[in-house]
DNA sequence: GCCGTTTTCGGCCCGACTGTTTTCAGTCG
């Protein structure tokens, strides 16, 4: 998939127009193109192929002639022009908190500084005082700045920013004063990599808030403070950003506050067309307020139903909600049990009877204790012998338990050839299979997706786990042709798997999205290898609704016979 | 550069905070 690799380009080239003073909405047509981009679930390169790129918002002529001057050659030459305007390393200095194109042009023209490390000697000699309106203030927060990026404080996954925004939420929710209070922004949105944690606050008395805010544990610097918004940054480098607001705007702030930016702008120019105008106090016709308590009321006035926060990036949700036709998202209250989880018998670290009633007191009917298979010996793999005692304790278990069924199952290693560990007479012996590429990443993307579709088509296994084998921060998501995938699992009734475990996460959201389309069915996962990691099924089901699943796209939403018979090949 | 149940040209979301000003531009979200 080149989509990323495109969206890039159009936002350097925004970058560039940016720092050259061109027209600021044509920054945006690029900008806003590029976040388009990165949102589709299909190939660009199928779109370009079959002529639909100008379907895509944010492309029009211009646009899809240079994604498809890259799809056939490679390069686009007005970047390439654009380059050469340029000095290499400019662009970086962007990436500094406080700089924007404006000052980059400026310390350009003025003193021909190119890199971060220019830019670094010149405000430590001083010589940027000579530019006017540069005092020692900014010169002070641009060497902190420097200091900053040097760090490059990386981005992190969604379980790690939940985690940071209980460390804000639970403290100040006990803040006398503080009524409401909630995440936003790309968190609540529940996006799988967040840059910063927004929190929205209500309070009669802002200030009291706002100084709770600043001053807790957690807070290393306070980047900006003032009546109703503040930044910090925490000791792990991690941006927090908190806005307080009356009751009465709560639902407009939070609507304003959860984005996405392009969401924004969309309804706020559907609004224009009423004669209304949003901001984060509310809706207003001149200057009467007309609503802004609740998002529902603010929906409501626009004469469209309410958005999930997990389908807010104008990607169609805005559309289809004006025609209430927006999905029914699937939700954690659906899901009747988890099919892929550890025990004693292989690497996890709690009994299958403790799995098990961890399973029950959280709701669920069902598990599937899916033990890795004999190949894989660093994760002490089930030799054929063992696996008949395992079976024999799962159905003594089930004698005890009321209305709860722990499912025999296993997690197969599919080998470098796309073959099973276990043979066919000990496959068909479980109730569920559960098949997944352990070893061999680094073979060819077509190799990988050769033995995945091999996987599929084997009459015993029901379901892939983590398919593309993404894992943050130790490896990237293997080159696997997930079309080809699709359409051997949708053939062949094999589901796919959201991974639920907090750093894979796997399948994501476009993937998810794009496998519904292609019609195939998926099943909500946690891989957990010991009792109290159950609790991260909540994760997967964002994944899920942020793929626009609905309850009936995720079959351990079904009740157990419903699942036995829905899983048959 | 995109886009159109008022428009194929003339618009394009809206506001807080900072650092420098003496009324505002730049940055950010």
């Amino acid at each position: 998939m080149k989509n990323h690799e495109i969206a890039e380009i159009f936002r350097k080239i925004a970058s560039i127009l940016e720092m050259k003073g061109d027209n600021p909405f044509r920054v945006r047509a690029y900008l806003r193109a590029a976040d388009n981009i990165d949102g589709l679930s299909e190939d660009i390169e199928t779109l370009a192929k079959e002529k639909r790129l100008k379907n895509i918002a944010g492309i029009g002529d211009d646009l899809s002639a240079k994604i498809l001057e890259y799809v056939s050659t490679g390069k686009i030459k007005f970047l390439e022009d654009l380059n050469k305007t340029v000095p290499a390393g400019v662009l970086d200095l962007l990436d500094i908190p406080s700089i924007g194109p404006k000052t980059v042009k400026l310390l350009f023209d003025k003193f021909k500084i190119k890199s971060i490390e220019q830019l670094e000697q010149s405000a430590k000699s001083g010589r940027l005082l000579e530019i006017p309106g540069i005092k020692e203030k900014t010169i002070k927060n641009i060497l902190e700045g420097i200091v900053f990026v040097k760090k490059s404080a990386e981005a992190m996954y969604l379980a790690m920013a939940l985690n940071i925004a209980d460390e804000f939420l639970n403290p100040l929710k006990i803040i006398p004063g503080v009524e409401k209070i909630t995440v936003a922004g790309s968190l609540r949105r529940r996006k799988e990599i967040i840059r910063d944690v927004d929190i929205l606050i209500t309070s009669g008395f802002p200030q009291k808030a706002m100084s709770a805010f600043t001053s807790l544990a957690p807070v290393k610097e306070i980047l900006a403070e003032g009546e109703t918004k503040s930044s910090v940054r925490t000791l792990s480098g991690v941006q927090v950003d908190c806005r307080v607001v009356e009751e009465k705007s709560f639902g407009a702030a939070l609507l304003y506050f959860t984005g996405s930016k392009n969401f924004n702008i969309k309804i706020r120019q559907m609004a224009l067309k009423k004669g209304l105008k949003i901001n984060e106090y509310g809706v207003f016709r001149g200057n009467k307020f007309i609503c802004g308590r609740s998002e529902n009321e603010v929906f409501k006035t626009l004469g469209m139903a309410y958005i999930e926060p997990e389908l807010r990036e104008d990607c169609g949700e805005i559309e289809l909600a004006l025609n209430n036709k927006l999905p029914h998202l699937v939700e954690l209250k659906d899901i009747k049990g988890d099919l892929h989880v550890h025990s004693l018998w292989s690497d996890g670290r709690s009994s299958i009877q403790e799995m098990a009633e961890a399973a029950k007191k959280i709701g669920y009917s069902y598990i599937c204790v899916t033990d890795h298979s004999k190949s894989l010996k660093i994760a002490n793999g089930l030799s054929i012998s063992d696996l008949k005692k395992k079976k024999a304790e799962i159905e003594k278990i089930n004698k005890k338990l009321n209305n709860f069924v722990v499912l025999y199952g296993t997690e197969v290693d599919i080998d470098s050839d796309g073959k099973i560990d276990y043979p066919d007479r000990i496959l068909k012996e479980f109730d569920i299979v559960i098949a997944a590429i352990h070893t061999g990443f680094k073979q060819s993307g077509s190799q990988i997706t050769r033995r995945t579709v091999k996987a599929c088509m084997n009459k015993y296994v029901h379901v892939i786990a983590h398919p593309t084998g993404r894992l943050w921060g130790v490896r990237d998501a293997y080159d696997i042709n997930l079309e080809e995938v699709f359409k051997a699992a949708k053939e062949t009734n094999t589901r796919l798997e959201i991974n639920s475990f907090p750093n894979r996460l796997d399948l994501n959201d476009h993937n998810v999205h794009a496998a519904k389309q292609a019609g195939v069915g998926i099943v909500i996962n946690t891989d957990s290898h010991a009792a109290e990691q159950l609790g991260a099924m909540h994760l997967g089901v964002s994944v899920a609704r942020r793929g626009w699943l609905e309850a009936k796209d995720v079959v351990n939403t079904l009740k157990i016979d419903g699942l036995l018979k829905a899983l048959k090949k």
